[in-house]
DNA sequence: TATTGACTTTGAGTTAACTCAAAGTTGTAT
DNA sequence: ATACAACTTTGAGTTAACTCAAAGTCAATA
């Protein structure tokens, strides 16, 4: 692979975007990315729109979308423009969920800057207040 | 209970904070709240002490800090006053994971908010524009 | 063409954090 | 005092999202 104009290996994705080749084999197999271009021998062939799916996949996997709303997501996609308002309809629950846990996680850190000060103080006195 | 001055049963706390009774069990037995004080009977009888533990713990797992994390902190905590450097640095190292995951949110967030822009517009026209 | 290393599939195993079940105990209302 | 709900403990089961293993296939090199 690279004697002729290719796209990338698994491996090369793997590596790219740090993410094991089980995990993009799995992201495939589950149906969160779409099957992936193969060479004539059966080898995955990541073509740029491949790689668009799995950033895609990289970036919500991490903010903690489930699996089963990019499966969802991938389906409708592939179902082609009927779904353009159910497509909107997930990611717009997407997002809701997402700037809930955006709220809860201001909550805990500001909680977590206040503990900190204290024991801030409390490493230099020797003296906890409060907590 | 309730007839001289007490705390909360367990199903008082668990109605109030919305976490199952079996919930608070695991949190005491596993050692992210302290051993909650008992009547003579040997049944839980949350005190404002014990309840500050629970909102404390709800608070921190709800953003996704690690129970390995928080059963680190009570050891340390009820290790006493030599612990406070120790429990400053759990506590930075956490606040930073935190901030991390903040900013992929953040991210996310975005570039749903983008996606969501386009779905819009397909929506109204019937052409989806990118994506 | 034979070896070697990366690839394939299918299916089982792992991890974190609960969640439930079974069997026994307690306390309140009649 | 007796019924009955709510409590207790111990330990097993569940779920999501990987993660690994086994056994076979492919392709670049000597």
């Amino acid at each position: 692979m690279g004697v002729v104009v290719t796209g990338l290996t698994i491996k090369e994705v793997s590596e790219k975007y740090d993410i094991p080749s089980e995990t993009l084999r799995y992201y495939e197999r589950v149906g969160i990315i779409p099957p992936v271009t193969r060479t004539p021998g059966g080898i995955r062939d990541y073509s740029d729109e491949d790689i668009a799916w799995v950033e895609n996949a990289k970036c919500m996997r991490a903010a903690g979308l489930p699996i089963e709303a990019l499966i969802e997501y991938l389906k409708l996609f592939r179902e082609g423009d009927s779904t353009f308002q159910a497509r909107l309809d997930l990611l717009s629950e997407q997002r809701e969920l997402l700037l809930e846990r955006q709220k809860q996680l201001n909550e805990t850190i500001n909680r977590l800057n206040y503990k900190i000060s204290k024991y801030e103080s409390a490493v230099k006195t020797g003296k906890l207040i409060w907590d």
